[in-house]
DNA sequence: TAATTTTAAAATGTCGACATTATTAAATTA
DNA sequence: TAATTTAATAATGTCGACATTTTAAAATTA
C-alpha cells in the first residue's frame, strides 16, 4: 500500500472540513476527541491539528478544557456571510472585466453553454447541476488575478455552502427556480463580454443574495 | 500561581503571531520543532495545534516531513495584499457610511483629533503614532456592522503589518511623509462626515496603496 | 421533595517516547 | 578530484499514557 504523500493532519482536515460543510455534523455539536479518533482511525495529535485549522477557519469553536463544537449558525451570520460574498464576487468580476482575456471569454461562453444545455435538460442530477453552475461562477471572475481576493471568495462560499445545505436537506430543489434565474445567468455572461462593469457587479450581488430570504425561512 | 484561562496552544498561537509579524522570524525560515520547544517551553502538541492555525491563516507553510517555514514574501504579494487590503476598507467605509449613526461620527472626529494632535507635536513617538494612527482608521470603518467584512480586514491587515515592518526594520520612519499624509486623513474625516462614499472611498484605496511603492523599492 | 455536597466516571490537554523519513557527513568508486 | 554510494545524525509526525479538569451520578442534608 502506497503511503500518502499528505500527512495525517491534512487528510483529516479534508475529512472533517467536508463533513461539516455537507452538515454530516450539525451546528454546535460536540467532537468528542474519541470518537472522531475511532471514525478516522487515527491519533491525537493529527486530530487535534486538523481541529485547530478548522478553528482558524471558524468552522469549529473550542472552549478550553470543554473540547470542540461546530460553529454554532444563525440569520445575522447567513446574512452576513452572503452579504459579504456579494460584495467579494463584485470585486473580483470587477477585476475580471477590466483584467479579461480572449481566453477568459470563450471560457465564460463555454462554461454558460454547459450550464445553459443542462438546465434545460429532462433529467437534472442536482450535483452535476451544482457543478457546472459553480463552473460558471468561477469562469467568471478567473481573470480576477488577486490570489488574496480569490482566497476569500473561496472561504466565503465554503461558509455559505454549509447553509445552502442545511436548507437543502430539508427542501427538495424547485427546478423551475432553476429555469427562472438561469435568464441571470445569460444576462451576467453578456455583462462581463460587454465589460459592463457596474451593471455586471450589481447583477452578480443581486444574483448571489437570491437565496438569503428562502434559507432565511428554514432556519426559523 | 493562577493558572490561565487560556490552554498553551493558544497562548503559543498569539506568541509566534506577533513574532512572525514583527519580522522576528524571516520569510521562509525554517521553524525547528525543538527550537520552537525550548524557546516557549512547550511540549510537542500544543505547539504543533499552533502552528496548524498559522498555516490556515497563511504565515507558516508546511510540507511532509520537512517541517514548517516562515511564509514567503514576494513583490507580487506585497501589491496583492494591499490591493485587496483597499478594496476591503473601501467595502467597509462604504458601509460604514451608509450605516453609521451621530456616535460613528463623533468617535471619527474625537480619534482625528488625537492623531492631528500627535502628528503636529514635537516628539513623536513611533509606536503610539501607529496606535493613534491606526484608531482613527479603525472609527472611519466602525459602524461597517459586518462581522465577516471586518475580519477580512482584520486578517489582511495582520498580513500587511508584516511587510510595513520589513521596511520599518531598515528605513526611519520619515516624519514629513506622517505631516503630509495628514491632509489625506483630514479629507478622508470631511467625506465621510458628509457621506459621499463614493469620494471617500477613492481616497482610502489611495491612502492604503500610497506606501507600497516605497516598500517595493526595500524588497528589491 | 428540592437543593446541596460528595463521589465516580469521562474527557481534555500536555508530555515524552518511538518509528519513519530527511539531511548531513564519511566512505567508496570512477 | 568529482560523483556516487553508504553510514550516521538529526528532525518530523504519530502514538499512547497520564495528570487535571469537567461532567454526570449518587449520597447527603435541609
Amino acid at each position: 500500500m502506497k503511503k500518502s504523500r499528505q500527512n495525517t493532519a491534512a487528510q483529516i482536515l479534508d475529512s472533517l472540513t467536508n463533513d461539516i460543510i455537507q452538515g454530516e455534523y450539525s451546528p454546535r455539536q460536540k467532537l468528542h476527541i474519541k470518537t472522531l479518533k475511532d471514525r478516522y482511525n487515527v491519533g491525537t495529535s493529527p486530530l487535534r491539528e486538523a481541529l485547530s485549522q478548522l478553528i482558524a477557519k471558524d468552522l469549529v469553536v473550542s472552549e478550553n478544557q470543554r473540547g470542540f463544537y461546530v460553529s454554532g449558525i444563525s440569520i445575522n451570520d447567513l446574512t452576513d456571510i452572503y452579504q459579504a460574498r456579494a460584495k467579494i464576487e463584485g470585486l473580483c468580476l470587477e477585476m475580471a472585466i477590466q483584467k479579461g482575456d480572449d481566453y477568459w471569454e470563450s471560457n465564460i461562453i463555454a462554461a454558460s453553454h454547459r450550464l445553459a444545455k443542462y438546465t434545460k435538460s429532462k433529467n437534472i442530477d442536482m450535483d452535476e447541476w451544482q457543478n457546472r453552475h459553480f463552473s460558471f461562477h468561477e469562469a467568471l471572475v478567473s481573470g480576477c488575478n488577486s490570489p488574496r481576493l480569490f482566497q476569500i471568495r473561496q472561504s466565503l462560499y465554503e461558509k455559505s455552502t454549509r447553509y445552502r445545505n442545511l436548507w437543502l436537506k430539508e427542501n427538495v430543489t424547485n427546478f423551475e427556480t432553476l429555469q427562472v434565474n438561469q435568464n441571470e445567468h445569460v444576462a451576467l455572461m453578456v455583462l462581463a463580454l460587454e465589460r459592463d462593469t457596474k451593471a455586471a457587479q450589481k447583477l452578480i450581488e443581486a444574483h448571489i443574495m437570491t437565496p438569503v430570504e428562502i434559507i432565511k425561512k428554514s432556519l426559523s
